[in-house]
DNA sequence: GCGGTTTTTGGAAAAATCTGCAAAAAAGCG
DNA sequence: CGCTTTTTTGCAGATTTTTCCAAAAACCGC
């Protein structure tokens, strides 16, 4: 491995001081164009290229945002990682991925790595919800002194922080209402695991709007399921066996498209046929939703809009006094076949 | 923002020199019990971290390990990012992750980052090996003087780094000898695009097996089809309407499962029910194929073990001068029902 | 308590860059 | 050319940590 030029080499090869070196670099315009022409030879010539962390160090930022989420695998967090970086990219940052798996809390050794990492600025997304509030905020309050915090979590959390909040109201309401219009009345939900507050969340803001709307909230209609797709698989059985057929639910809302693709896959083993015997609406409206049979009707949070307002906003508070705030972007519902819709199904 | 408590603000604080309080935080021996101790507690009071950008400075290494993929939202990239993660954490380094796009070469600028950010190592997956053979060796040796370069590659590319090679002979072998042995004879190859080296790498070698076995290698099977669903659907289409019904394939190899998705899509909307009128093959096994239905026949080039022996290798080399090499991982074949194996269905 | 060992500690340099201020050079003008 | 004004350049210090070497302190046996 050769040893890199530093400044002092080309300084000294150029004839110059390293001052004039960084002008150099830096496209200072405050600089003799014939010196310029010399000393970009020099640089060519070594190709070289100023130190990452001798910049970090004396510049105190480090250009590196951190983004915090339980798996990447996960095609949301993926599309939410995928989003950030593009961001961070258009701003002369770069991203530093943290993967917390099924941690449930942001645990002190994560925030000493982030501090000691001299982050810009630090994105949580998912799952770290279900810590204890106490912890949560002091762990955030903590890291808010030496970096901007954002959070994507859900509405009614609010901590001292950015928070882009995914529409959990309307998460629920839209496939209700959707599926309420094409006059289904038992309603299932099925997905997420109830000690999570993140789904539970979910499922209230589900079993609200059943009440809105005058339906049956029949606890058997609400199952903790995981959130893959073996999970929608065992979940949907489970549900169903414990069900004489004529309480059946007409259909099924689950916490992803992960567990929907599982039900679907179990409901056509138990020989139903879907949308007919039974309609499905996912969450995420991942890329494979059009390409399921039938294709799946699913809420998407624009986890991708999401994403890049809070690396937006984060860049935004390294500069400007650190500020707090919330804001949504609103859920939508894209219909397709899963539910009958488009094919003119109604129930009763 | 606070300022963070630097060395010498512990150092003054506990009575000590900084070199003390260093040896303190990396737990070096050679200190006295009281010593630590006192000095353990304005650490902890201050709640000191040391900056990374200050130890790389000092250590000249960074800690860091760049992966450079097209895009991380396909879910073959995805695996090969997140194994390599977790095999950099157990290691105690961190990714660096660049998105080239559909870049088909590696961009002086992505050179030049690299080498300002001083990384430890580098890893290659995807996309680049379509560009030109001499400019590709020359920016990988320029690299190489730097850091260890690793490449999740092709078989028939030796380039001048850490070669870690998908099987590209079993990708095609595997499913032809399959179909052949379940009785098809007229069998297509549908995906990638012909002007990338990937690709007609892996429709040469699926002709090469065709002709081994003496089957017909109809130029009309072997259709130009991108990477994606869309593409997918468009292709089968294309090709079938070409071609009267008495000569269509009995059997489609796709590039990958994503176009194995658009197939089937395309397929059933035409009215032909799977595995019986048509069998079909993907590739990547990707976690979707168990949950297609019928679920997808597919061949597994092990990405996240590559992924993880790249890592470990590019580690290795960072100490031991560097290292030239190539290893192949041996792909497998996953059978599920496209193809009608399980259920006993034979051609003819 | 003293000489010799061993263990702990501190001083200073090195890692590579950037910036504020002052000095030097160039330019403008009569 | 000399004086003023403007532009270019260099110096020195700051950023934070680590490491080597030497100095200081503690310890041991006599």
């Amino acid at each position: 491995m050769d040893r890199k030029a530093t400044i002092y080499d080309i300084a000294r090869e150029a004839g110059v001081s390293t001052a004039t070196v960084t002008r150099v670099v830096r496209r200072d315009p405050h600089v003799r164009e014939a010196t310029r022409l010399k000393v970009q030879q020099v640089i060519d010539a070594h190709a070289y290229t100023p130190s990452l962390s001798a910049q970090n160090l004396e510049g105190g930022r480090s250009r590196m945002l951190a983004v915090v989420l339980p798996v990447i695998s996960n095609l949301y967090f993926n599309r939410i990682l995928d989003a950030a970086y593009w961001e961070a990219e258009r701003n002369g940052c770069s991203i530093r991925l943290f993967q917390t798996m099924e941690n449930q809390a942001i645990s002190p050794e994560l925030v000493n790595e982030l501090i000691r990492c001299r982050m810009d600025g630090v994105l949580f997304a998912g799952s770290i919800w279900s810590a204890d509030r106490e912890d949560l905020n002091s762990a955030l309050s903590r890291l808010g002194k030496y970096m901007p915090v954002a959070t994507i979590c859900p509405p009614d959390v609010s901590l001292e922080c950015i928070c882009i909040q995914s529409d959990l109201v309307n998460c629920s309401r839209l496939p209700v209402r959707h599926l309420h219009t094409l006059g289904h009345r038992r309603i299932a939900f099925l997905g997420g695991s109830m000690h999570s507050k993140d789904t539970s969340r979910r499922g209230a803001g589900f079993l609200e709007q059943l009440r809105l709307m005058d339906l049956p909230d029949d606890p058997a209609y609400h199952v903790d399921a995981g959130y893959d797709m073996e999970s929608g698989e065992r979940a949907i059985l489970r549900m169903l066996s414990g069900l004489d057929a004529s309480r059946w639910p007409t259909a099924i809302v689950t916490f992803n498209d992960l567990v929907a693709l599982g039900v679907m896959k179990q409901l056509k083993k138990m020989g139903l046929s879907l949308p007919r015997d039974m309609a499905i609406i996912g969450c995420d409206n991942q890329f494979f939703c059009a390409y399921t049979d039938p294709s799946l009707t699913s809420v998407d949070l624009h986890p991708e809009e999401m994403a890049q307002s809070a690396v937006r906003e984060l860049l935004l508070a390294r500069e400007s006094s650190a500020r707090s705030f919330a804001m949504v972007r609103e859920a939508t519902l894209v219909v397709r076949e899963s539910c009958g819709a488009q094919l003119g199904f109604r129930k009763l």
